[in-house]
This record gives structure tokens, C-alpha cells and sequence, in this order.
DNA sequence: GCTTGAATTGAACAACTGTTCAATTAAACT
DNA sequence: AGTTTAATTGAACAGTTGTTCAATTCAAGC
């Protein structure tokens, strides 16, 4: 049967985590069993209980996993705030669809299952989602002060940005016609122009 | 109340289709019994096999309507080939604002619940999804054909466009500090912008 | 080999699932 | 009135749900 690493429990954990991933972006949270996901991993039901106090708590578990990975990935790369507006803008956008392409599942799953987390725990997310958020509309915001980007409303913009780029996900396959560095290209190309970049790119729109 | 159909059933199916959509963007298409929307519309839960033969295609009903809601409204006011492109996008833009805005938890319903569609009724949802999307990409693929627009990829900027509006509905509240008109004059230049349009607001690109 | 403690299990629980159907009520038509 | 048809129901069915727990297997330390 089952030839589990033993007292490897941390192997175990990633295991199971990872097929929850899986089968609630397929089939979502409410649909996802325990029993059926315990079926594959090679565990009985009662086995998952020692890795996560109940259900809830591992959704919660998964969504805030997602959410601290970005926000630590996007610290690591961020630019300082004295590098220009738009440098920073490129920065993020790239950023962002690195970080998303091979997460498809995971990017699902936070943006899909906010709302069967308990009202606590959804607000727990919350917090993180709009530290990154902010963290986009600063360099909106700058740029618009500093005259290197134009645009009405950073905070919008901020929504308007992530919301397209992370609509990627919906339909990248990787065995699609488009790489993903050419995804990178285009939408960084998208970006640019909509935040009326003046000091890279002028030929567009000239 | 000449009809012989029912005394009024069909204030009772718009009444169950309503708590229905209502209760699936909140708790989404699984964790929903057909109880808990029995009880909503003050009926047994065997009553509501008298207005679909079975839960899934209540989902899909609800699913299908949405699309073709939204097809034939935008049949009515799109315009003609020979309007411009750029004029097209404008009222391919304003429309999907005014269209969704009043609309979020239909909209919700049709971006989340798409997996919990059987394959073959998936397919027929995906069917006219992605004739709205190429209608887009048409106007798109116009502009940059007859140079008012300029932009790289017409398909992929359809999609980055459709995702960046329906975003909207996540954040939208009618109570919230930006109005109807307000978003839809904001994200009409974002879009402008980000497709490069050259007869409008060429002020900014100077 | 024996002990220890963690990892895993099968069985059980009570509640809930979508769905069916004969029986019943409500309404419409004659 | 009565007759016909639509609308609704309660009860039942056969599974499934998340979760618990005493009993067991397992891997390592002695």
C-alpha cells in the first residue's frame, strides 16, 4: 500500500498540500472531499486531521501560504523607491506574471475561494492582497508626481493592472502558442501604455 | 392570467432564479443545497424540480441566460463595421461597464462556477464567451489595420481589456466613492490608452 | 528484542446531499 | 356545482459529508 517516508512528515504535508491545490482549482473547496483527497495521497481520512485541525483551517492554510510567498518573492525584488517610476512599474509587471504563470492553480484558488473562508480568516487575506495592491499604486503614484507616468487614478489603475495581468492565468497553457516571455513582453508593452509611460517607448505613441 | 400555464410561475421561476444567483456567488454552486434555496423562496425543496429537472442545469440555466443576456444586449447597441475602430471600442467599452456594473453577482457566477459545469455544458458557455472576446479582438484588429489603433496583439489585448473591466464587479459597491459614470470615464482612458488610439485624447501621448 | 512515541487506520456518528414519488392542495375552466 | 390540470409537499432512498477516537502499525532509540 501507502510507502510512506516514515516520520517524514514534512514531505507528507507538501504532498498533501499540493493535491488540495490541485483538486480545489479543479473542483473547488465545497466539492473537494477529505476522503477524496486523502484517496490521493495515499492516506485514510482520519490521517489528513494530523496535519490540519479541520478543512477550513487547511484552505486557510493553503490561501495565506499563497499570499505570504508572493508578498516575500515581490520583497525580494522590489526596487528601492529612489530607482524611477517606471523602472519600478516594469519591475512589478514582470514581477508578477513570473511569479503567476507557473502558480496557476494557487492564483486561482486565491482569487476563487475568498469566499468560503470564515469571515475572520477572509479578512486575514484581505489584509495581504491590499498590501500588494498598495504597493503598485505607490509606484502609480509616484510616477504620476514625478511627471515619468500618466494616469488618473493610481488606485483604480493599481486594480485595473493586477486584474489584467492576472487574468493571464486563465487561459496560459504552457504547451500554448505564446511563451512566456513573449507574454511578458506584450503585457509589459500593455502596461507602459496604459500608464502613459514618457521615457521608454516614446515611439508608440508618436 | 389568461395563460393556462400556472397561476403565476413565472414569478416564481424569476424568484428562484434570483435566491439562486444570490446564494451561489456567495457560497458558491456546491456548498448550496437545494434546501437552503428551497427554504429562500418559501417552498419545499421538491417544488423546484418543477422548474429545472435537476441542480446542474439550474447552474447552467443561470450560466446561459447571463451569455446570451449579454450577447443580445450588445447586438443592440454595437455598431457597424463602418463606424471607426476607435469609436467601436468606445462603445464596446462603455457598454461591458454598464452592462456588468448592475450585474456583479451574475458575473461572478459566470467567471467561478465555469468548473463546476459539466464538460458538454462547459463547452457551450465557453462557445459564447469567446464569441463576445473575438467581437472585441475585431474592433482591435481593425483599429491597428487602418492605423487608429496600435497595439501588438489584438487577441491578447481583447482578453487583457476584458479581464481589466470585469474586474470592476470585485470591487464595485454602489454605495462606494466612485460612481457609475465616474469608472466608466476612468477606464475609458485606460482603455484608450492601452490600445493607443490616435484620433482621441491624443493630448496624451504628446 | 523492547520500548517509546508518532503516524495511520477502520469504524462509527450525526447531519446533510440530490432526487424521486405518491399523495395532497390550489387554481383554472366548464 | 364539478372536473381537470398545475403546483406543492412530506417522506423516503441511497449516498456522502466533516470529524472523532480507540486501536493499530510503523520507525527509530536503547
Amino acid at each position: 500500500m501507502a510507502r510512506r517516508v516514515g516520520s517524514d512528515g514534512v514531505r507528507t504535508e507538501a504532498a498533501i498540500r499540493d493535491a488540495a491545490l490541485r483538486l480545489i482549482a479543479r473542483f473547488g473547496y465545497e466539492a473537494l472531499s477529505m476522503r477524496r483527497l486523502a484517496e490521493e495521497v495515499d492516506l485514510g481520512a482520519a490521517a489528513l486531521y494530523r496535519y490540519f485541525p479541520n478543512k477550513q483551517a487547511m484552505l486557510f492554510s493553503l490561501l495565506k501560504t499563497h499570499m505570504t510567498e508572493l508578498l516575500a518573492a515581490w520583497a525580494k525584488v522590489r526596487l528601492p523607491v529612489s530607482a524611477s517610476a517606471p523602472v519600478r512599474l516594469e519591475a512589478f509587471t514582470r514581477f508578477h506574471i513570473r511569479h503567476h504563470l507557473p502558480r496557476a492553480t494557487g492564483v486561482f484558488l486565491s482569487y476563487m475561494e475568498l469566499r468560503s473562508l470564515s469571515r475572520e480568516n477572509f479578512d486575514a487575506i484581505e489584509v495581504l492582497r491590499r498590501q500588494y495592491e498598495r504597493d503598485l499604486a505607490q509606484i502609480l503614484a509616484d510616477g504620476a508626481a514625478a511627471g515619468t507616468l500618466a494616469m488618473d487614478h493610481s488606485r483604480v489603475t493599481a486594480r485595473a493592472i493586477i486584474a489584467l495581468l492576472t487574468g493571464i492565468t486563465t487561459w496560459y497553457r504552457e504547451d500554448g502558442p505564446l511563451g512566456a516571455s513573449e507574454i511578458e513582453e506584450i503585457y509589459w508593452n500593455i502596461v507602459a501604455r496604459m500608464t502613459g509611460i514618457k521615457t521608454r517607448e516614446a515611439a508608440l505613441c508618436s
